[in-house]
DNA sequence: TGCGCTTGCTGAACCGGATAAGTATCGTGA
DNA sequence: TCACGATACTTATCCGGTTCAGCAAGCGCA
């Protein structure tokens, strides 16, 4: 029951291992007709070449890496990183290339795996994923000599290949667009601030509003409870916005029932704008106006310029298209304070309410 | 800049290759001291074992495959399988083990990718995922003599190691409580039929509400679209339903929106119950009644089995916890027929309405 | 003192392929 | 008819570990 090995084959064909490995690998040094008798004998027993043999020979592990740094509960909840990791294994598939994957707790230990694997000869690159600023990934990365592309913008990447899509045009677009309708106080419910695209949107928020309109940015931890805490603190103060732009869905959606709790209408009362679009933003009432990209699309050009790398080719840096504001209910020009106006009562606090019951009566007016 | 070998730390300590091999392993046959000072020098050459050449000596790939046949957005919009990849890996962490991922397209090309991840020697085991009624790679797996852990029930597992978790008794302790709420007549908007658990769902929700309320099940593809479609059209119906379990918390989502389209009030015209909880469950307005899980736990007990397995033992089927039902806002007794029913025309149809905008005015009645 | 056993190490074979170097066979042109 | 070169292989070596047989030194014991 033994895994058939290049000797069976040459011992089934009555020839040496050599002519076996001319043979299988299409390199001249044996006749056709041997070929094809030593072709089909090895069909015949099921041989597959030994990764391991190869790999010995010098020869790629044909397998690339990626270590996840966040907790189980967070990855499960962002469509973003499964849709990242499919459009990686759709290129690398093609390639016979092989995707090993780690979830790991901090840093630290996403630096001791790139290590092993690097050091085991058991990758032949690796994918980085949410640059920090002043990430210390990066010159790990590159004093191991480890082919490496940054899921990232260049500014943080240092000498690795940065793959990237501009989070400041996308910012300014839409804000550009709340403006437009009218909106002279926006928000910015934001993520980790240690990540360089968080600082980017940071920075591109602050200016595109600077003079058209009051704006504000509250970090959180891309949970939906930290969107919804932080839409309701927003709304709640005296100058409330009239539109929150999240940067990602699951926030817009906590931020969406949030204020729907306290009485405001979406988008009359708030316009809500949703970072990185999935089934999520078409699903709930409103559907949400989103920042959408082909994630998958972005993975493969990661993918495929690790490939390139690994080849020994020095592919440029790649910008890959910005995200596109995708209109639908969410979004709407201000109305003038009015009917809409929150009792503040409901919206500063008093003891906690129970789920999705506030209080009856009120004075929310018509509710479409 | 070559990767140090063994030899090189047998030529640094003065000592053969096979003392070395000896040492690091920490095996007898060295002194302490010889011992202590190849560890030294290993340690500050920064060796590492290849992993390659380990393997050619017949050792373990120490990797396990896992293939995954989904479309791209469907597993993006899933916590499900990066909760469960990510609890798989954990387990496979602690035991340095690594995780091999393939997104395929279908049965076919899965089976294809472990007959050569098997025959190539890249992995020791795998994990079997999304079990299908009379799955063609049960068998091909347990020909292929390679070990394996199906994350399905054992009826249809074969020889193959079974993980599961009782969904039948899942279904049976929802539809006691929400009989026990006083609905009489409850829907499920299930999943692909073909997959095991639906088909078991599908028979113990069958069994369940014999003799005690009227049923109905309608299968779908799992996305938000087709139960947001599902919804509406049983809440069209002459004797809709008062309540509907959905078999993914997306299709919740979708639904409770979509009953709200139709000026239902959740939960008094309608109760709502997700399978497997997630984080979006409980930040929808109401937030769902849903069936949690520890998904992460559940992944983590297969990969122990599998490396039970892959280590020679022969551990015995598991069954996991069944999801337990969590209490939230979106269940309640059925409110008698009244100021909530839906006027039929928004119901049945009449030219598609744009996203969110039901038409003004209606006899929806008072909203809370 | 001599025997056997343990300890601590060496040398070599081996895993399954890739590949460089060597060799036998054949056809061809001078 | 012989030299030459191409063709079609074989042989041997290598990759980086593991492992087994062998061996010398040291020790206890009769």
């Amino acid at each position: 029951m033994r895994r058939p090995t290049i000797s069976d084959v040459a011992r089934q064909a009555g020839v040496s291992k050599g002519a076996v490995s001319y043979a299988l690998n299409g390199r001249p040094g044996v006749s056709e007709s041997t070929r094809a008798r030593i072709l089909a004998i090895a069909e015949e027993l099921g041989w597959r070449p030994s990764s391991a043999a190869r790999a010995l020979n010098g020869a790629r592990a044909h397998t690339v890496g990626l270590a996840l740094c966040r907790p189980a509960r967070t990855l499960g909840m962002e469509p973003f990183f499964m849709e990242l990791i499919s459009g990686i294994e759709g290129e690398l598939a093609a390639r016979s290339y092989a995707l090993t994957l780690q979830v790991v707790a901090d840093h630290g230990q996403e630096i001791a795996v790139y290590r092993r694997w690097w050091g085991e000869g058991r990758i032949d690159g690796a994918i980085l994923i949410d640059l920090h600023v002043g990430d210390p990934r990066v010159p790990e990365l590159e004093s191991l000599g480890l082919p490496a592309v940054v899921i990232g913008h260049p500014s943080e990447s240092g000498t690795l290949l940065p793959v990237w899509s501009d989070d400041g045009g996308a910012v300014r677009e839409t804000v550009e667009y709340l403006i437009a309708l009218g909106h002279r106080r926006i928000a910015r419910v934001a993520g980790l601030p240690r990540l360089v695209h968080t600082a980017l949107r940071d920075r591109a928020f602050a200016e595109a509003c600077d003079g058209a309109a009051e704006h504000v940015t509250v970090h959180t931890d891309y949970t939906g409870e930290a969107g919804a805490r932080a839409t309701r603190r927003l709304l709640s103060s005296p100058a409330r916005p009239t539109a929150i732009v999240y940067d990602n869905d699951i926030m817009a959606v906590a931020g969406l029932s949030a204020a729907q709790d306290l009485r405001l209408d979406v988008p009359r009362d708030l316009s809500i704008v949703a970072w990185d679009d999935s089934p999520l933003s078409r699903v709930v009432r409103p559907p949400l106006t989103a920042l959408s990209r082909d994630i998958p699309a972005y993975g493969g050009h990661a993918a495929r310029r690790l490939l390139a790398l690994i080849a020994g080719d020095s592919p440029g840096p790649f910008e890959d298209e910005a995200a596109r504001l995708t209109l639908r209910g969410s979004t709407a020009p201000p109305a003038r304070r009015g009917p809409g106006t929150p009792r503040p009562a409901a919206a500063t606090g008093g003891p906690r309410r129970g789920p999705g019951k506030p209080p009856p009566g009120g004075t929310g007016g018509s509710r479409r």
